[in-house]
DNA sequence: CGCTTAATTCGACATCTCTCGAAATGTCGT
DNA sequence: ACGACATTTCGAGAGATGTCGAATTAAGCG
């Protein structure tokens, strides 16, 4: 990752909003949530929201795909543990996690079911 | 760590100059760098250097301490495994690195004498 | 097609951020 | 105390960011 990367990022999550979304993203796992749900769920105006689901898109935190009339998204898991990794290798001492274990999805909330 | 506390420190590496200062202040280890030096290193006048190593400091990610003429800044290492620790539990799916390596100062560059 | 719902884009405004020279502050050597 | 050095604070301007209602685009239903 570069850092030009790692700032769009950052700067993505630096955001009281957007930290939320992200976070609410992260929870509702791989099935993802759709922005009038997040609007709904975060007391956004949705034209707020969907200023910074954008902001979200472009630095690929996250990733949205048309389900019928609403648009879902979800957390892009892959780029947050890159910048994670970013993080640890540029700005810690490089003695980071050596397991693989990472970020990926919460799985529990599917699995409920 | 505190969803604010968050903020602020990503805010704070949201930032091309900023994210640059950390990163030197990372690579000098424990025994940090003047802001002089900080400034020369990274071609940035004294008086934007100060407001930036200013707002590190305000998010915590970076400690100060005078010696003779000098401000001497370091990087403050539990505060970034604080941030880390953050983004793994509350944004990612909570399958972080479990053992406590983590972020510590870059030794090498000490050990090197 | 026309109607409804879902979401985005537009536009205008307020606010925060960044930049950097000049002036002020603090520290040391003599 | 004075001069020189290291750094911060001040101040003003340029530019980026966040907000949100209104208008617009897109998708599905009858």
């Amino acid at each position: 990752m570069k850092s030009t990367a790692a700032i769009s990022a950052l700067g993505a999550l630096a955001q009281e909003h957007r930290l939320a979304v992200f976070r609410k993203l992260v929870q509702s796992g791989e099935s993802g949530m759709a922005a009038g749900a997040l609007a709904e769920a975060l007391g956004i105006p949705a034209s707020s929201l969907s200023f910074h689901l954008a902001q979200l898109r472009h630095a690929g935190l996250i990733l949205h795909q048309r389900r019928h009339r609403s648009l879902i998204y979800r957390a892009n898991y892959p780029a947050m543990n890159a910048l994670l990794g970013y993080l640890t290798e540029n700005c810690c001492a490089g003695a980071p996690c050596d397991n693989d274990a990472a970020c990926v999805p919460m799985e529990q909330e599917r699995q409920s079911a």
